[in-house]
DNA sequence: CGATAATAATCGGGTTAAAGGAA
DNA sequence: CTTCCTTTAACCCGATTATTATC
């Protein structure tokens, strides 16, 4: 349940080129700085002003260390370095032993024992302190995040069942529940956020984490008894005179078509993105043509930019929704995620905005996989790839492009030269060949194997096979390299259209599903091969 | 040429931030 | 509305696998 607790290293910093004493406190401050000067911290502006007021809170007014930005941290930089280094260095039997040996020590933090049935615990392990980054342009960037201590941490456990030792000698735990209608194990106050909350849960793999996702599938199954009906609706309701009817259908229409998320409200203290409801004026734009081009910034701080050929009624609706307003204006202000989920639930129980997420992209597979047409398992592993990613590109679901991305390419483009050059010298070859002309000779001046025009034609054959699957693979690589397929696959694809896929195909689950997601969706492995979403 | 070592690329799963939504 | 809880998300980093270099 805890980080190790904070070893001293002894490495001072330095205050006008001399040693300077620090508390543990300090140091472990004084670490986190220095080990995070040279990350994108350092170039932004608020790093530096949300990090000092920390310091000076946790040193109090009494601290001896005056001008602490002054200090010169490199020493302790330094020795991070080169306990990273050291750590490298290890065998991989030593660093297999370093492994074992942690994970025996953790191995009763692991379980916990639910309704008799031992069930393997998700995050056991308290968040470590450090610096907050938080993704995009994060108002708390830089801030310190504390150390958790015992007494911050409140344990849910069954009437009666022992409680769990605190590890940490001379503390205790802030409180002992025992709350039946809630699934946490234990909580703390989030330092970052101190009115929010982190939770250790179940792992995916647990039956009550498994009983909600099947539950979850079922929900979004179901949406298909009513969605002709909400489309139905929707489109009757795009030219509606009651405004706020208007924007419910244009926002519905949203997230059924673009997969968009619902858009709660955000806090000032949150990096500024948006979701369907809370879109602003300026991140959509009218074009020519019935198109309109959606340019925002989404969950994660993730862009959202894609051009869409929109019914005329939803593109006027979207013109009438934005005139009179100015960049910073709400595009619905009729309109929360309150009002729309509560429209929602009026067609189906217990519907909300998220499930269309999950009906658009099981569906999505669902069609997808049709077009099977690989006739061994690695094509058919690819179609399947294929049906994956229009789910992702549906969700948004992005990567960042690898650092070495560019280079693999112009690599693979120069095999792909190579292999141009090999064609035209064979083509060469099959044309003296079929006249009778003697083989010539290679670079070397060694006169070539004389070849039949049968042998050079299958080589030909061969060779352009080699081209085509290369040019193939390069496309792949390259649409695919902003492109996230775990997300879908993790969260959204209903797993029993995959495992009926693959009965029916005779792909072994094993090369679609990881060991963990197997675990996750053993509740969907005995799907029948009809099985469709 | 094949075997082995070195390096590159991908994979897998843990971590924790950031969403959605019920009460 | 806020609080509390649960799901969804990208990223990080070590392990594994694929590719290339070297013997």
């Amino acid at each position: 349940m805890f980080p190790p607790a904070y070893q001293p290293h002894g490495v001072k910093m330095l205050y006008n080129g001399e040693p300077v004493d620090l508390t543990p406190a300090q140091e472990e401050v004084a670490t986190m700085y220095a080990v995070m000067k040279d990350t994108d911290y350092a170039t932004q502006a608020k790093f530096n002003s949300n990090f000092w007021q920390d310091w000076k809170k946790i040193l109090g007014s009494n601290h001896v260390i005056k001008k602490l930005e002054l200090c010169d941290f490199t020493p302790i930089y330094d020795w991070y370095q080169s306990e990273k280094e050291k750590k490298k260095q290890l065998s991989s039997a030593e660093k297999k032993q370093l492994r074992d040996e942690k994970a025996k020590a953790e191995e009763k933090y692991t379980w916990a024992l639910v309704d008799g049935v031992k069930e393997k615990v998700g995050n056991f392990r308290v968040e470590p302190p450090g610096l907050f980054r938080g993704r995009g342009q994060h108002p708390k960037m830089g801030k310190l995040k504390r150390r958790i201590f015992p007494e911050n941490i409140v344990i849910n456990i069954g009437k009666g069942a022992p409680v769990p030792e605190c590890p940490m000698p001379g503390h205790n735990w802030k409180e002992i529940r025992h709350d039946n209608t809630v699934t946490w194990l234990a909580f703390w106050n989030d330092p970052i956020n101190e009115k929010e909350f982190k939770y250790v849960f179940l792992h995916p793999s647990s039956s009550l984490k498994a009983q909600s996702d099947m539950k979850k599938y079922e929900k979004a199954r179901q949406l298909k008894d009513y969605i002709d009906k909400i489309r139905k609706t929707y489109t009757k309701d795009f030219g509606s005179t009651d405004p706020t009817k208007r924007q419910i259908a244009v926002a519905t229409y949203l997230i059924d078509r673009l997969a968009l998320r619902a858009g709660n409200e955000k806090d000032d203290d949150e990096a500024d993105t948006v979701g369907c409801c809370s879109l602003k004026v300026e991140h959509v734009k009218l074009l020519d043509s019935k198109k309109i081009e959606f340019d925002f910034l989404g969950k994660d701080s993730i862009r959202y930019l894609n051009e869409v050929a929109v019914e005329e009624k939803v593109f006027k609706a979207i013109g009438d929704f934005q005139k009179g307003k100015k960049s910073g204006d709400d595009l619905f202000d009729r309109l929360d995620t309150n009002k729309l989920n509560a429209h929602l639930k009026e067609f189906m129980p217990e519907l909300t905005a998220k499930v269309f997420r999950t009906y658009n992209a099981s569906i999505t597979l669902d069609n997808q996989l049709e077009h099977t047409d690989g006739s061994i398992v690695p094509e058919k592993i690819g179609d399947y790839q294929r049906a994956n990613k229009e789910v992702a590109v549906l969700c948004n679901h992005q990567r960042t492009v690898s650092k070495s991305h560019g280079a693999q390419m112009e690599k693979l483009e120069g095999k792909m030269a190579e292999l141009k050059a090999l064609r035209e010298e064979i083509v060469i070859d099959l044309e003296r060949a079929r006249k009778g002309k003697p083989p010539r000779k290679d670079e070397d001046g060694k006169t070539k194997r004389n070849q039949s025009p049968e042998q050079l034609e299958k080589k030909l054959e061969q060779t352009d096979n080699k081209i085509q699957k290369m040019e193939l693979d390069m496309k792949v690589k390259d649409d695919l390299k902003t492109v996230a397929l775990g997300t879908s696959k993790i969260n959204y694809l209903d797993p029993r259209i995959t495992v009926a896929w693959c009965k029916r195909n005779d792909v072994p689950i094993e090369k679609i599903f990881t060991k963990s997601l197997l675990q996750k969706f053993t509740w969907a492995l005995e799907a029948e091969p009809t099985f469709r979403f």
